[in-house]
DNA sequence: ATAAGGTCTGTAGCAACTACAGACTCAAGA
DNA sequence: TCTTGAGTCTGTAGTTGCTACAGACCTTAT
């Protein structure tokens, strides 16, 4: 099927590949709104151009970067009619950077306590266990 | 309907109270083999008593240090056949802990990313966002 | 012509819950 | 005693964000 861009157009597997994307996941976004319905081809194939792949990029980009699908759809919505502002998108940005801090020292938090409690592990074929009984307190 | 302990034997919602869990959580955990199949009344009520108040906190204590349900489910495993060791219960936790420290360093990376971003924006009622940039790179 | 691969659709599965509908039971007040 | 309100029961569907099939087409290369 050869992998060089044929004059114009690819195929699911291509922007799959061309993006990093999995395959199944493109058929997804169509589904759920984020990734505009493609022309097809006579046989029904779909077929992709650069639109898509910009678009398909920005999702996989905010995705890597921890935003919900949902809040992507705002951005998203935003731009296509035009009508983003920089103030608007701090303010979701900051939000969802907010969000990651908050994971981030919910995670530490466990970290330490795991840490902590390891420690006090003799590691040897015993049948007490510091970790167990953290559990069971 | 009070929620002193009456002699033995706790209803659903009083282990849900007393633990903290959710109501239908514990039905949940129950389905998964997790909780054991509480005895019930002539007319079909759980009723709980102290050796399953001891499970679900061990269970609420494991998942709140980011264990997975299948994760306990072997640590219990263990602890019910009398099997467990120390050494075992480590290995289990130290590998643990790994997940969560490079959960953490995934997150910590998407902060870098946003906060740069982020104090790029003008925070203006204009059109062009570093943030958007950033999305569409 | 045929075989191998790509694409299509719909649907089911994952984690870990959470919530609801509709039926039943139970305890207390009028 | 009747009623009312709360609690419980079951099964099932929804959540988030994918991922992976099956079975039917289509396309391409040999």
């Amino acid at each position: 099927m050869g992998d060089h861009v044929s004059g114009k157009g690819l195929k699911r597997a291509q922007l799959a590949r061309w993006t990093g994307c999995n395959l199944e996941t493109i058929r997804y976004y169509e589904k759920i709104g984020m990734m505009p319905e493609p022309p097809r081809t006579a046989s029904g194939y779909r077929v992709y151009d650069a639109t898509h792949v910009a678009r398909l990029r920005f999702i996989l980009r905010g995705r890597e970067l921890g935003f919900s699908i949902e809040e992507l759809r705002g951005l998203m919505r935003l731009v296509d009619r035009g009508t983003q502002t920089c103030a608007e998108v701090k303010a979701m940005t900051d939000q969802h950077l907010a969000d990651v801090r908050a994971k981030i020292a919910d995670l530490k938090r466990i970290e330490k306590v795991l840490a902590a409690t390891a420690a006090q592990c003799s590691g040897e074929e015993v049948p007490e266990c510091p970790v167990l009984e953290a559990l069971a307190s």
